[in-house]
DNA sequence: TATGAATGAGGATTCATTCAT
DNA sequence: AATGAATGAATCCTCATTCAT
């Protein structure tokens, strides 16, 4: 019954399922999509391959499920931005909550970095449908700040690209930052360093 | 005689040599180290495959050979940085340095890029020795210049991942930013944003 | 309590065993033993496949019950053959009757063709034993017939296969004699060519 | 350089694939396609499964390249049949010729047959095509000879459906005739039953 | 120096069959 | 009587690497 199925999964169904997409979250963040094998979900989703293909046509279904239940969770923080708001509040807490992000899950920040690397196969449709018509519409409101004068002027998407940047540097390249750092927590001074450079950029 | 040889190289084996290794960049920078195949490197290589293991032991030896000739150019341009030269413009010309090399070597930063993501499994110990204390070096001289009052205060390896993280982002997130970005040439609006961003940030 | 039963079988055991060897016989005439899958058949006989499995014990129990159920349908007209008719009605009579069922069940046909050809491994011991046997005693009523010159002299083994040959022709290439015919009906023609054959062959 | 190369082909080459195509006709004329395995036919072969597939891309590359070598020299003899030639020996001829076919190159036609019953997947073109083509000059040839006189009237395509029938059937249904048979020759009894077969429907 | 030929070790996927309910 | 879940044994195919020339 299952391959895929998305209706009346039942209880077993949904665990195996939750089960399977959290060891390719695992394996695939690690070792991107070519590099991992159903060997290695199956052993870390505690089951046989061919169960794992009961599940699922097959390992690219496992990935491309993964990244679309990844996806819209990555989106989110974009769209809790509130026009409203205080501007540099408002862009600031953005950034901490991306950070947050990359602290508390950084396997779906490296699983995102592998796949765009490597030139978005999967997902380029939607970079270039839902993520840029959502970015358009920030991007409106940061003008729009900008114009009434309430944070200075600057380009908005290359303001949105440094704060991707910078956050998701410390999920995606955390050796290279814990190699630098050593013992040091790495967010407790990213987080500071995060809001004197914001600070700096649109405080009037 | 070859398979890694280093010394006495013929002239057509340091041709073939950089051939294989300019293959295997473009390659491994779009798929991977387990996502190539030896058929995709010798095809772009022009070469038989057997012939590409003649001058490398292994595929291992080709992607590891690439990585430690790109490591050097690779942190050159953090050198270059003059403690006796002016703290702002040193900066700022490091971060354009490296942005002008996310634009003109995409490859070699996806390559980095790719196997940081992956855990540095080749290059940890670099990472952890040769970079380290380089960046240690250069954290002393910014910490002179913010106690000296010619900078805000910040903290200098955060600063550094920043603009590592902001500069890389447009090489290694390319799809993205291009898709967000539609026709706009992405370098020409990073560079200004860049130079705000620092001069916020570092400006007493 | 079934696998295979045979007595005693309630009305919803036959309703199903009739069932699958239905499906069998679709699945199996078109890809041949090894060709087909339980999946495909279960599909067919709009049940699961452990379903079929309760009612037979394997894949293999599934085609071979077909075959043996369907040998003796397919063997009977031989047994009409009544030596004391009309020698060249009789055989013609055959004849018409064979035609007859590569037209009405063109599957069955291909069943035993697809089995014979590939060397009969199931049915081997029944055209050794009971079918040659049958075809002797048909040959000694032709052999009958030709001694008493009602029939010109015949080999009565080769002007059998001839029929069968023949006849089976328009079921096993069905799909050539209809590249080749186009929208004619292949039977109109096949019956009429067939009579005369015989009556050319027979008739003193 | 081969996966299918067909230029420029080697000695050990065109050995090679000779010998891959020559297993793969013993192996597929008995199982069938899907009841064939590589490695059936790389043992029969004589070599590595994987060298298989150096020099065919695939399983289906050598089972198409097998259909493809063999559908000219099975059409072939049609062609030989001569208009200007008296009419009852030609059809003998080629009814002759289609029979020495099925006694020494038998595996042959078996692997049409399971081709055909299966629906012909791969060379149903053909079938509609060329073989059509082939089919309608020869049928006006016959239709002229009745018009003429020379022989009687027949369905010239339903007359070459039982020459193909009646001498591919000692191929293709080997098992069943020896089965009857038991010990005598069948080509033999063949022949004669073939000529009487035909003299009778023919001549005038 | 170069390459055609060959292969062992995987790796994804299929499939008949069994298990548990 | 029926089916969802699970799996071992193939089976096709890939790929880094070696061999022979």
């Amino acid at each position: 019954m299952p391959k895929d199925a998305q209706k009346s999964d039942t209880r077993i169904q949904k665990k195996n399922q939750s089960a399977i997409l959290a060891a390719g979250l695992v394996v695939f963040s690690q070792f991107g999509f070519r590099g991992s094998t159903l060997d290695q979900v199956a052993e870390e989703a505690g089951m046989s391959k061919p169960n794992l293909l009961y599940y699922f046509r097959s390992k690219d279904a496992i990935y491309t499920a993964l990244l679309a239940k990844l996806l819209e969770n990555w989106l989110e923080p974009l769209r809790k931005i509130d026009p409203d708001g205080d501007p540099v509040a408002e862009l600031l807490g953005y950034a901490k909550r991306k950070l947050a992000m990359s602290q508390n899950f950084p396997r779906e920040s490296r699983l995102f970095a592998n796949e765009i690397i490597q030139g978005a196969p999967r997902i380029g449709d939607v970079l270039r449908g839902e993520l840029r018509e959502l970015v358009d519409e920030i991007a409106v409101i940061i003008d729009g700040w900008a114009v009434s004068g309430r944070i200075n002027a600057v380009d908005p998407r290359h303001l949105i690209f440094s704060i991707w940047a910078q956050t998701q540097h410390y999920a995606d390249f955390d050796v290279q930052v814990r190699a630098i750092l050593g013992d040091v927590d790495p967010f407790e001074g990213a987080e500071q360093h995060l809001e004197a450079m914001l600070h700096g950029l649109l405080t009037p």
